[in-house]
DNA sequence: CTGCTCAACTTGTAGGGACAAGTTGATGAA
DNA sequence: TTCATCAACTTGTCCCTACAAGTTGAGCAG
């Protein structure tokens, strides 16, 4: 027959929290200190349940918690893993292509400066407009748009997933916009030299948890989120295309450089 | 004694998913077609049990799902709830105050602006330098800075906290940074007007899941990520300050405007 | 009517067991 | 040696029970 146990734990009184948090909160301190470091083991549930004196549900229950939180990640057969995250900084505020020489390209570039190898699918599809996209580009949802979808990875790492739609009346002047394959000088200066010219845009930046799909996309584990980057580009008239960026959250960081930067890269004193 | 059930379920052979995402994926789909809009409560656990032909814990893990992705939200002896979120849009690439006669609170005006009704606690303390400020402050980890911290409600929500460091040099230019207490003009026109104008700031943007600390002080639930916005300030010498603002991931959005918006703000035709 | 109690719900915590499935390294056959 | 097998680990899924704790509304005492 089943007892309930005592539920007052012996550690001075001052506890009052579930044992599952207690076995989360001591195994993150320990990650803090560095009792285990990115990339060490944990010890197993079975040994945690010894240490704690819990069952191994408790056990797993505090280790949900870690995982949620993106501190740790299991695998079947394998154990617990402390995570290891090395961020890869994006810069978004520089304007692209039109005055690098580079070949329209800013993402491989960025990657091969860091060291890094990098490696991207590509599609071109036509697309009916999501409404969000629909109402940035101000034209009818669901109306025909050129979507340009990049899955980009690093190192064989998938990273994020690029969707970038262009509004039937700029394919018409645009056309090779609507053909698969690259386009050798970049797109903004292609659309440049085909009389639209991205003169500014505007970026909305927003986080949330992934959903199914996107967490299979990126491959990314529970408990990390997705970083939103939403990017629409407009010429003098009106606007010219609209991004939509997903990135593994734990994998990346965007910057912005505004104003003058000349105090950042100065020497101190 | 027990048994283990038949693991093959009745939906045709191409399921092979285990049955607490079965569950996950049914209440999802529900949720995005509307059979549960946000802020309706979903069928308690012990009717999605009889439902679904599952005991109550695989139930509870499903559900566990939905709450870690941040759809749903539970409370003891009310149930589970869709979540809504309306976020509130933040841009991030005015330059404050100097240009503006408010009283160098962008946070209040924009808040108000929008309809709801802000309210924030201040308070100012001596803090040595965390690691990642200090190396964006160009100064000794550890060294003396002044904290101006912040913690902002909306409708007495909790929004956001932000922490701004000064170094101890500029402190010594401009006192009153030191002192508890709002400065009227705000404090971008009080340095300037001390002889330190920011001239650009560096802005970083990051997410990750919440700390204990931080799902404490934000009452985020299971399943909501934050936005980590850091901006450094500089003079034309050198960085002047350094905040850093978590916000509630649900909640904002991050906006920035580049280049000339004029397209934007046209009607279309 | 007001205000309290309490039953009947809800989810939260904790334990138990059994078996599936992935990984690793030792062992033994070829 | 090389390769396949298998035992011994790991986590993953699923079931059961029991009780704690929060919420609500019915119903009763005043």
């Amino acid at each position: 027959m089943y007892q309930q146990v005592e539920r007052v734990s012996h550690d001075g009184g001052m506890s009052k929290q579930p044992k599952y948090r207690q076995v989360a909160d001591a195994l993150r301190r320990e990650i803090d200190n560095g009792t285990y470091p990115p990339g060490a083991r944990l010890p197993s549930e079975s040994e945690l349940s010894a240490r704690f004196d819990a069952s191994r549900n408790t056990v797993r229950s505090g280790l949900g918690l870690l995982v949620t939180q993106g501190l740790v990640t299991s695998s079947q057969g394998l154990g617990y893993e402390v995570a290891k995250h090395e961020v890869f900084e994006l810069n978004a505020s520089r304007f692209e292509d039109l005055s690098f020489p580079q070949n329209g390209d800013a993402y491989s570039t960025d990657v091969t400066n860091a060291g890094r190898r990098p490696h991207q699918t590509f599609r071109v599809e036509i697309h009916p407009a999501p409404d969000d996209v629909a109402e940035r580009l101000k034209v009818e949802p669901g109306s025909r748009t050129v979507l340009r979808f990049c899955h980009r990875f690093v190192d064989d790492v998938p990273w994020s997933t690029q969707a970038t739609y262009y509004p039937s009346w700029l394919v018409e002047e645009a056309p090779r916009l609507a053909e698969p394959g690259d386009i050798e000088q970049g797109t903004t200066r292609y659309l440049a030299e085909h009389g639209t010219e991205q003169v500014g845009y505007f970026d909305e930046i927003s986080t949330r948890m992934p959903t199914p799909d996107e967490a299979r996309r990126l491959e990314i584990g529970a408990g990390v989120p997705v970083l939103l980057w939403m990017r629409t580009g407009y010429s003098d008239q009106r606007p010219i295309r609209c991004t939509v960026t997903t990135f593994r959250g734990d994998l990346n960081r965007m910057n912005y450089e505004i104003g003058d930067q000349a105090g950042r890269e100065n020497e101190p004193q």
